[in-house]
DNA sequence: TGTACATCAGTGAACGCGCGTTCACTGATGTAC
DNA sequence: TGTACATCAGTGAACGCGCGTTCACTGATGTAC
């Protein structure tokens, strides 16, 4: 069994990989399970023998997305003045690579509103992906009591100032957005 | 053809009314035209005498929506020292009633994340109205030249906050959000 | 004033399309003896 | 080693449902004379 169980396996990592690109380029609606399927190179019709269903598609695809990305976020921060790195993380999630490469960028902007709306199911790993990135982060600010609270807001304003840069993607607003929140977001990591 | 018009505007009315609330419930592909039409007290058939598609109903409602919005925020600031007056607004729009009353708050979270993936339509009303937030905060901020920066910045952590918030909605970390985020923009305003 | 006709907001069913999910089938891989 | 059978990942068509939009029709309102 074994030539199969690999090629098994091979395919469900494709269907996840798949998945977790759409669900960032369109949404948690946008990302269709029979487009999900043939980006892996495959047909609609064997996707319930890997999941059961889009759901558990979904919470397992935004799993590994966030945990990705936040070792994106945070790699090579020891090359940094410690005082610099919120800093430097801060302009590595906001910047023009992140808002306009979004299938390989952050998931939040492009699901918070589904999850705040429709597809409440998703809102436990939404939850453990912002407390992880929260706390992550929150090592690289000043020690002080409520340093995990600032990094909170860091994390709001990174979600928020990414979901209008690429709403407004195409017009001047969208720059100014990230640089606007740059400039706020370094002020508090000093503070 | 005085009795047959007024009774067709006030249907308008009650079209664009039931628009705006369930576009924030909702979100853009949530709000569905039959749905909207049965909340306004109609079928779903008529719709099309009022409107030329879906697509500009939802500007129109987003519009008045967000016009709304700004007028109940910036509301009795005299009364408040000019000082606070901007962190009166952000404490109002990052409130627990903001992230509770969706179909009476915000609809900017409902709606980036599906303008920023599939209704690019919708991109140039958006612009309109975080630069008319902007504007209207920018006042109430100290005079100097990076006022209306400073101000986008805070538009974006309050629709970051408040979308967080909205997501997370029943876990501990929805009002932690929202604390984090009065904080952090708070700061902001004073400096 | 009354009567015949015109208008048009609103109805309700249908159309075409796309979606998540199901299912009978195929064919390559593996097992039993 | 070879042969007959079992397994099961993947296929492709179909199902049921919901959506935006269209359209023939209704009936209340308005106009002409």
């Amino acid at each position: 069994m074994n030539a199969k169980v690999e090629k098994k396996e091979r395919s469900h990592e494709s269907i996840l990989d798949s998945a977790a690109r759409l669900v960032r380029e369109r949404g948690i609606s946008g990302a269709r399970v029979a487009d999900v399927m043939k980006g892996a190179g495959l047909t609609v019709g064997g996707f319930y023998a890997h999941f059961a269903s889009k759901e558990e598609l979904v919470d397992e695809a935004i799993r590994r997305t966030g945990a990705a990305l936040r070792e994106k976020l945070f790699s090579r921060l020891e090359e940094k003045p410690a005082a610099d790195r919120a800093e430097v993380v801060l302009k590595r999630y906001l910047s023009a690579g992140n808002r306009d490469e979004q299938s390989m960028g952050c998931p939040l902007p492009a699901i918070v509103a589904e999850v705040g709306t429709t597809s409440r199911e998703h809102r436990d790993v939404i939850a453990e992906q912002v407390a992880a990135f929260r706390d992550e982060l929150a090592q690289h600010l000043p020690k002080k009591s409520q340093a995990r609270m600032t990094a909170l807001g860091l994390v709001a304003l990174m979600v928020g100032g990414l979901s209008l840069a690429r709403a407004l993607r195409g017009t001047d607003l969208s720059d100014e957005v990230i640089k606007a929140c740059r400039a706020l977001g370094a002020a508090a990591t000093r503070t």
